[in-house]
DNA sequence: TTAGGGTTAG
């Protein structure tokens, strides 16, 4: 064809140009794309950004961002395409800080305005883990269209925010945008998430009767996926029998669904039945899943046999390959190999730290894991609530004032403790790591909000009973509570941290100073006027999911100044984007 | 010439 062009004299014409581009490089190879690009007499803004969206759809960043250079350098400006295509490469290249400059060109040239431009946006600050920046772009978009809805509900799912994703989606069909394939796909996730098995259900009819599991594996693999973290592996093994097509992908989340459910010896029998299929090529993710299955049964033979496999293609230096090797040579008892291994791989992150802690734990070494991780924070590794269980569980000898030992003016830590001994229940850890911090001095302060009411601000305390309006303001939260509910608030008691019966945990969300000093708010203002809070600590999780809601319900604008941040409540949405 | 999706360790 491309001598046809030549033929016909169209070889100077920009659009055949960028046209040829782009069908090359999705068809032919960069090579030739690139090929035409650089034997262009002429080029305008349109090759350029051809060539960079050619590389950048085939994953090759650094070469879209040199093209990108070469054409600023010949004093090329950006328009709204070159904006569009390049965003996806800093998210693919973890480059916030070219992702910001570039938000800062899109605002100077008033490109936000472009519903493409403001949808890359959304997505690269989403893919570097800025929520709160993508829910700002969305928030004060114009025009939103589906792919801006997906998108945004799409980051909440992705960065484990499932409830504020279906809330999204609720108000996406509120508004009367239709749900496409993509849609569905961040919903069957959001469902997992949030093991509903009902709902998950219907998603599946749904997808049945478009007739969808024909047209794209990934709706396929998604709903393998649902039923997997629902723990229904029986459900999830017919969809994937009856899969019309299967990729990678889709036998890695069947092996997964087995491993993660308990289910070792099956997750086995999947992978060696993969291996059986000719088009099936294993990858990263296949190691990551099928390794903690033979850790589960202490095989260590075949795993063994899978570390020889991956030193042949390097995959072993793989910093999640390689922690599930020092998990496997941990939990069937060779601690060296574990040791050495670890010293091999890089180690920038907390993920190979904590294999190598958990490890000497098992082993009793409890000692030794203390000071890998005195090493850790040496080496400048932030510790996660990982680590901590992982020190827990090795200190469990010596069961963790050993620990506090480490840092033990850090405040944080006991909270961090204490957290982690009421999430699993273990009440007793609770009363003895508040009781050791507060022996140390270090209370923690008790929580209020304030409200200004005309000319009087009134201040609550977590639990109040003594206010004269009282028996008002719990009533208003009652009736708001019951409203919330209705359009799908549910109460997160994992933010309640005593033991007790879910009622009681709700009256506790219910009685948090923030959602008192908010009652007190609606019931002495004019109906619609703004309530301002300001709150003396961070805002508790829960109650910024109820703030929300009572924002539309109440269709007020709610503005709680917590310890952190500024939180703009209006119409559902908060502008902090739930990434406080 | 431009934007969106599925799996993964501790």
């Amino acid at each position: 064809m491309h001598c046809c062009i030549l033929k016909m004299g169209f070889e100077n014409d920009v659009f055949v140009g960028a046209s040829l581009i782009n069908l090359y490089s999705r068809f032919r190879g960069l090579d030739s794309a690139y090929k035409v690009f650089v034997e262009m007499p002429v080029r305008d803004v349109g090759s350029w950004n051809a060539m960079i969206s050619g590389f950048c759809q085939n994953g090759n960043a650094a070469e879209a961002l040199d093209v990108l250079n070469k054409m600023k350098g010949e004093g090329l400006k950006m328009d709204k395409v070159t904006v569009s295509s390049i965003l996806p490469v800093c998210a693919q290249s973890n480059d916030v800080v070219s992702g910001l400059l570039i938000h800062l060109y899109v605002i100077k040239h008033g490109l936000e305005e472009d519903v493409f431009v403001s949808n890359a946006l959304i997505n690269m600050y989403s893919k570097l883990g800025r929520l709160q920046d993508s829910q700002r772009v969305f928030y004060y978009m114009k025009v939103k269209d589906l792919v801006s809805w997906n998108s945004i509900i799409a980051a909440y799912e992705q960065n484990d925010v499932p409830t504020t994703a279906l809330g999204l989606f609720k108000e996406m069909q509120f508004v009367g945008i239709r749900p496409d394939l993509l849609t569905v796909v961040s919903l069957a996730s959001i469902l997992g998430q949030l093991s509903d098995e009902t709902v998950s259900r219907s998603v599946h009819g749904f997808v049945m009767r478009h007739e969808w599991l024909e047209k794209d594996v990934v709706i396929g693999n998604a709903l393998v996926n649902m039923y997997a973290k629902l723990g229904a592996m029986d459900c999830a093994s017919t969809v994937f029998e009856h899969l019309p097509l299967r990729d990678i992908i889709s036998w890695n989340t069947l092996i997964t669904g087995y491993a993660q459910n308990g289910l070792a010896s099956e997750a086995i029998d999947a992978f060696n039945k993969m291996e059986q299929c000719e088009n099936i090529i294993p990858n990263q993710g296949t190691w990551v899943s099928i390794l903690p299955a033979y850790s589960h049964l202490g095989a260590l033979q075949q795993g063994t046999k899978i570390h020889g496999r991956l030193i042949k293609n390097s995959l072993y230096l793989d910093v999640f390959v390689a922690t599930c090797l020092i998990d496997m040579y941990g939990k069937c008892g060779w601690l060296d190999d574990a040791m050495s291994l670890f010293y091999e791989i890089p180690r920038e992150t907390s993920v190979p730290w904590n294999a190598i802690i958990s490890s000497l734990g098992i082993h009793g070494h409890g000692e030794q894991a203390l000071q890998l991780f005195k090493d850790m924070l040496a080496e400048g590794v932030n510790a996660d609530h990982i680590t901590f269980i992982s020190l827990l569980s090795a200190c469990s000898h010596s069961a963790s004032n050993r620990l506090l030992e480490v840092d033990s003016d850090n405040v944080g830590y006991y909270v961090l403790l204490s957290n982690m001994y009421a999430n699993v229940g273990k009440w007793e850890g609770v009363t003895k790591v508040r009781s050791l911090a507060r022996d140390r001095g270090l209370s923690k302060t008790p929580g209020w909000s304030s409200v200004v009411v005309g000319s009087i601000v009134e201040v609550f305390y977590t639990g109040n009973q003594t206010h004269p309006k009282c028996i008002e303001i719990y009533d208003e939260l009652r009736v708001l509570t019951a409203k919330m509910k209705s359009i799908g608030y549910v109460p997160d008691y994992s933010f309640v941290l005593q033991d007790v019966e879910e009622d009681e945990k709700e009256q506790i969300l219910t009685s948090h100073s923030e959602r008192l000093a908010i009652a007190f708010g609606i019931i002495s203002t004019p109906p619609g006027s703004p309530i301002r809070i300001f709150k003396n600590l961070r805002v508790c999780g829960d109650c910024h999911n109820a703030t929300k809601y009572i924002s539309r319900i109440t269709e007020r604008d709610i503005v709680v100044r917590d310890s952190n941040r500024f939180h703009h409540f209006k119409d559902g949405i908060c502008s902090c984007g739930d990434y406080w």
